[in-house]
DNA sequence: ATAGTGCTTTAGGCTAGCCTAAATGTCAAG
DNA sequence: CTTGACATTTAGGCTAGCCTAAAGCACTAT
């Protein structure tokens, strides 16, 4: 019987993510193929595998879905990802951009015990530096809330719960705007035809394109009342 | 070219310590079989290989030592390990006999970046929690001094500067003792032809196997300045 | 010297994961 | 219902690392 190796890992998380997002049941051999950086047969060799270990179903030219048991790892997969970003970025500053690819490593290094360690470290969270919920370690995940920010109206103010790790320099950009978790946020003007949407962030404003905001999810009325532990960058040299 | 694997770290790191341990030159194949617990002729094959990589000098039968670019590497990882080591140990409250096991998967996920915050963070430690000196970045390391716990002479006092992280089970021994680094030792007594050795920790006395106290290192006159810092474990459940 | 003993190396094989090229299935549009 | 476009799968190959069995070297003791 094959073991959980860490491509298995990643294929798992990969199947879990594009299902999740796209809501859709089935997921396209093809989209995992480009979600990895992987070439389409090699996707279907593991695949296959993956089906003998009984971690997901799969039928020839139909797509697959995740079993309970590959949803399971899947999410522990998320979990410890997730953990790991909170703890770089809160406790050794790393930058908000680059938690995700240091993750990506890390997640598929952590015992049991030290997730319990982790998790207790850093207080049980529920959250991870970009609003995504971490799941439990039952393999429970709290639904997203909230819309888009560009689908707020004119006039209106919302709170960002959620901001997309998906492009680290979108990401960046997001940052020096102070578009985070946790900060009030309101839309000022909205040029027509899908153009800039004018902000105000907390004191300051800005305009950004809408493609840009549709990463952004922001709860109505919510007050902000815990965002994310800002990070305690070190100040010496 | 081929590239500086997970594998090939672990032989520089096995063969680096190897030759530091014994203070020989040549490391005979075997000996880093038996140490990784890999086949000999795996060993070879791999060897052969990292020869060709310029990391290290081999002839057949002849054993084989690092190059400078191979100890660079080397030292990188212990590094790494030693600082992880530390994390583990005071940030997360993992216990020490538990930290090597759990920093040997996390010593090959760091990248450049990270590794400077974390030394940062723990405040750009020289000891690891064993008290092992941690090689700076440019791959210098202070050399262990110090005369094992079980050469000390009868009414000697001392202060424990390392001990050996080989031994998980020997280790959590010497940890339920107080036998720890920074502690204050002194010998109260000898049976002869290498009988148990007892011994004054802290207020508490004991006696212990001279095959035991051969894994600790104490520095005579040195007093307890500065521990390696103690975890906080969370109390909380 | 020479045989034995014990490393070490060669030879040959295996699995995991990846690749490219070529074949095959699916589906929509004519 | 046929054809083209495109997704998917099969076929065949590669590398990294590991293994066992058998051959080869070196050193010691007669």
């Amino acid at each position: 019987m094959p073991s959980i190796t860490h491509a298995v890992e990643d294929y798992l998380k990969a199947i879990w993510k594009l299902s999740h997002q796209t809501g859709g049941e089935k997921v396209p051999v093809g989209d995992i193929a480009i979600h990895l950086g992987i070439s389409a047969p090699s996707v279907t060799g593991m695949v296959q595998k993956l089906k003998g270990m009984r971690l997901l179903h799969y039928t020839r030219y139909g797509g697959v879905s995740l079993t309970p048991r590959g949803r399971k790892i899947a999410l522990e997969i998320v979990r410890h990802h997730r953990l790991w970003e909170l703890y770089l970025y809160t406790r050794l500053g790393v930058p908000l951009e680059r938690v995700d690819k240091e993750a990506e490593r890390l997640e598929h290094v952590l015992s049991d015990d030290m997730e319990d360690l982790l998790s207790r470290a850093l207080g049980d969270p529920k959250r991870d530096p970009h609003g995504d919920p971490i799941p439990t370690k039952a393999g429970a995940m709290e639904r997203l809330k909230g819309i888009p920010l560009s689908r707020l109206k004119p006039g209106a103010a919302a709170t960002v719960t959620r901001i997309s790790d998906r492009h680290a320099d979108k990401l960046r950009y997001m940052v020096s705007l102070g578009l985070l978790p946790g900060v009030r946020v309101s839309v000022i003007e909205r040029a027509p035809f899908r153009g800039p949407i004018t902000l105000k962030i907390g004191n300051s404003r800005c305009a950004i394109d809408p493609d840009l905001a549709d990463l952004v999810l922001v709860s109505a009325g919510a007050p902000p009342r815990r965002a994310a532990a800002a990070p305690r960058r070190s100040r010496r040299k």
